[in-house]
DNA sequence: AAGGCGGGGGT
DNA sequence: ACCCCAGCCTT
């Protein structure tokens, strides 16, 4: 690492633009003797995994809220973990979660690894995490890499190599670029940089406090890069969903998904298979009882990381001593939104019940 | 090395 | 409506 006239200008730049950020601790907080709390900053990041930071903001507050410190986490149950991530996707992160924060808590006193290594052997931390929490939690100039890092230094240095092939030159030009003196607060730069700036489409080079020195600027390749390998397309789903609706009190009809794989762990409404060649012919063959089942003319689209789906969604009115004995479970409606609901299972009962769950 | 794993925002 | 984005784990 060197402290370079380029990692000088981004720092200057980051003391005047830093993003307020809820888990952020700004170099004035920094100068008022104020430091960050690793487990806030673990916490942030791993909510930040594929995740932007509007979406992360509400859950970051409920989970601080909730659990103020890891021990409160270890301590919490799965169940009430599952309930506050859901809606925020990747459902195996709230799993590796709780893992690691009962790991932190039992096993090490409570208190956060302050090396890359020994947070990369933790739960649900990856390299980019490791780097992370080790550099702004710890001061330790460790090269935190992520999308925005790679697409920034891609364009910084025009290199044309396609990714993901380039990530370890781009790991290296973060190692180069990164400074002994506030690592931390480079990577959040060069990171914000990228969300605010050194955008995908479009970006704002005309006022990036990189333009004078960025070789893609210079050479006109600043809206091309990065090169990526070609993406191949998502096959389509599709399935049944089955909302019953208890004659005696509105209460809806509920199960647990399995613990691993797609959505584990979470609640969902009855249903079929996801599968593509569904037979909608036989659809009503997987309800989960017998009734007078209605189908909704308009189905509920969602897209998930490698697949489209299309469910018909089905509406009943049961009486309720027709539970099936299989774990299923009358949800109350007025707490419908406070289950470990999916996305997609919102969608559906929004469709189903008229109604935002 | 490749594939599974959500959801939100921009256009 | 469609397109784009992006870390960790398992196989």
């Amino acid at each position: 690492m060197r402290a370079t006239t380029s990692t000088v200008d981004l720092l200057n730049w980051y003391d005047r633009h830093a993003r307020s950020l809820p888990w952020r601790v700004s170099p004035r907080d920094r100068q008022c003797g104020i430091v960050p709390d690793p487990y806030q900053i673990w916490l942030s990041e791993v909510m930040l995994q594929q995740t932007t930071v509007a979406a992360v903001k509400d859950y970051f507050e409920k989970f601080v809220r909730l659990w103020p410190t890891v021990r409160d986490l270890a301590a919490a149950d799965d169940e009430d973990v599952m309930k506050a991530w859901a809606g925020l996707g990747y459902y195996s992160r709230a799993r590796n979660l709780k893992k690691c924060a009962q790991i932190v808590a039992n096993d090490l006193g409570g208190v956060f690894p302050d090396t890359e290594d020994g947070l990369l052997a933790l739960p649900g931390i990856g390299p980019y995490t490791a780097a992370a929490i080790a550099a702004i939690a710890f001061d330790r100039p460790a090269p935190v890499v992520d999308g925005n890092v790679e697409r920034v230094l891609s364009r910084f240095h025009a290199i044309t190599t396609p990714l993901p092939a380039a990530k370890p030159e781009i790991r290296a030009a973060m190692a180069d670029l990164t400074p002994a003196d506030r690592p931390g607060d480079f990577a959040q730069a060069v990171m914000d940089l990228g969300a605010t700036i050194c955008t995908p489409k479009r970006p704002a080079c005309a006022i990036c406090p990189w333009t004078g020195s960025c070789s893609a600027r210079a050479s006109g390749l600043a809206e091309t890069l990065p090169n990526k390998a070609p993406k191949k397309d998502k096959p389509t789903r599709e399935g049944a969903a089955f909302v019953a609706i208890n004659s005696a009190d509105g209460s809806v009809l509920l199960r647990r998904r399995p613990p691993r794989g797609l959505l584990g762990g979470m609640t969902e409404v009855p249903g079929s298979e996801w599968q593509e060649g569904f037979d909608a012919a036989a659809a009503l063959s997987h309800a989960p009882l017998t009734a007078d089942w209605r189908r909704h003319t308009t189905p509920v689209r969602h897209t998930f990381t490698h697949f489209h789906l299309i469910l018909t969604v089905w509406r009943a009115q049961v009486p309720a001593a027709d539970r099936p004995e299989d774990g299923s479970w009358w949800a109350d409606r007025g707490t419908l939104g406070d289950e470990a609901l999916p996305t997609v299972m919102r969608k559906v009962l929004a469709e189903a019940l008229g109604d935002e769950v």
